[in-house]
RNA sequence: GGAGGGUUCGCCUAGUGGCCGAUGGCGGCGGUCUUGAAAACCGCUGAGGCGCGAGAGCGUCUCCGUGGGUUCGAAUCCCACACCCUCCGCCA
């Protein structure tokens, strides 16, 4: 939810970020109209209100006559202050509702335009030249490290099983993230993978992203998509001391029932209904998010360099951010067998949007509550496992291990299985 | 699944219809004293909305797990629900 303050003060500024986005400015219009209604409302009530618990506080001294007087004034302001109250939980509920349709403002600086405009900020190392390269479908069955047709025959499309070195690639890969984030401050987490509705609500996945989300009908609960959803409410309804930022690496498994995307990157495990992830979550004071956003950036860059992985950076169009997002920066693997990078991170700016909504704060330097802003990026996920097989891989089939993993897997290059 | 107990402004706690405009302690902050510190003593110490004010502020309303209800008036009485804890059973 954005602040209705500026929006107040400023609608000028929200209006330019509904176009930055290429979105209409109805909804602005709507959130002011609510605003200014509920604000009629509240007044109407507060006035009604004052007055009863004036005359109510006479009754006790008064008697005879006199106090019936006043008890049957006071039983008739009870039924006009109950009306009003009634009109002011409507009036909120409208506003809330309004509230929610506007998007985050996009920070400035970011481009305009759709999902087409995105800016390529840096490409980082060099796309190996691989002759007929193999896919990571291919390298998987080859070493023996991803099983798609049993994870089909198991759990359905979009399911494989990691056996073998595509296990210890993968929790070898999480590890190094975890250790390495834990090393910069980020606080280690091992996070829920089912939540209540009020922290999947609170995060805002019910929204655009609803039919994204496994729902379990009867437990009422909701398996995560992302960690940033345990992690963001963490701290729901909490002040915290924010005078250096809180940072958590949170692992977990991640479930998305990729509504939708039928005939999408069907092949392999580019895009899944179940993989894990370490995922960074930062808790700051508004004028320090930008600079947390290239810090959680400057991570993930350091995280593919490590693993050796060609790569360039994306600064996403204001049309492209999502709801919450303010800013987001995505890091795109090279990919042999497609010939393109693809999203392998994605981090983003909410500046105080999350936040407000899940009600975070921290004390200013004069003691006051402030809404905090929150931060999110991709530490490692199962994905990267496609480049790292396919970027790495060796004429004959075999993959060479980055340095960095070798420890976690015992040998420098996997090699085919029988 | 069954049976109990609980939920009060950071923590603990008092509070069974109007002097609750929520008590007291702990913690925290400030001060006195001290070379400094501790102790002691004094003071301050929840959040949100709206209005007024240039501003430090002032006024007002709301919030005692949540939602309803009774009443002129509810932390307090009634109903429903949520969450937490303990014990029993069952299962991993």
């Amino acid at each position: 939810m954005i602040d209705l303050r500026v929006l107040r003060d400023d609608p000028v500024t929200v209006r330019a970020s509904q176009a930055a986005r290429g979105e209409s400015d109805d909804v602005v219009d709507a959130l002011l109209a609510a605003d200014a209604a509920r604000r009629q409302a509240v007044q109407r009530f507060e006035t009604l209100r004052a007055e009863q618990k004036q005359l109510s506080k006479q009754v006790p001294s008064a008697s005879g006559d006199e106090k019936a007087a006043l008890v049957a004034r006071t039983k008739e302001l009870s039924s006009q202050v109950k009306a009003a109250e009634a009109a002011v939980g409507e009036a909120e509920r409208a506003l809330r509702a309004a509230h929610l349709a506007v998007p985050n403002l996009v920070e400035e600086g970011a481009p305009h335009g759709g999902e087409e405009n995105f800016v390529v900020l840096r490409e980082v190392g060099t796309p190996p030249e691989i002759d007929k390269p193999r896919d990571h479908v291919e390298l998987g069955e080859l070493l023996g490290a991803i099983d798609l047709e049993r994870g089909a025959k198991v759990s359905g499309a979009r399911f494989y099983f990691l056996t073998g070195v595509g296990a210890l690639l993968q929790v070898g890969m999480l590890q190094l993230a975890m250790a390495r984030a834990a090393g910069q401050g980020f606080h280690p987490m091992i996070t829920p993978a089912l939540v209540k509705p009020e922290a999947m609500e609170g995060t805002g996945f019910l929204g655009a992203h609803a039919s994204e989300v496994y729902r379990l009908e009867a437990d009422d609960m909701y398996l995560v998509g992302t960690s940033e959803v345990p992690l963001a409410a963490y701290h729901t309804g909490e002040i915290l001391d924010l005078s250096t930022p809180k940072c958590y690496a949170g692992w977990s498994s991640c479930f998305r029932r990729e509504a939708g995307s039928y005939g999408q990157d069907v092949r392999g495990i580019l895009r899944v209904h179940q993989f894990d992830k370490v995922e960074m979550f930062v808790f700051c004071r508004p004028e320090q998010a930008r600079e947390q956003h290239l810090r959680l950036l400057a991570f993930e860059e350091e995280m593919l360099a490590a693993l050796e992985l060609p790569y360039r950076v994306v600064d996403i169009a204001a049309g492209d951010l999502g709801l919450s997002a303010a800013r987001k920066y995505d890091c795109e693997a090279w990919v042999p067998s497609q010939g393109r990078y693809r999203e392998v991170t994605s981090a983003s700016n909410c500046t105080t949007f999350q936040a407000r909504r899940l009600n975070v704060r921290y004390r200013d330097a004069d003691g006051r509550p402030q809404i905090a802003a929150t931060l999110n990026g991709t530490a490692a996920t199962t994905r990267w496992l496609i480049p790292l097989l396919e970027n790495h891989q060796q004429p004959d089939g075999s993959v060479r291990v980055p340095e960095v993993l070798r420890p976690c897997l015992g040998r420098d290059v996997l090699t085919p299985v029988g």
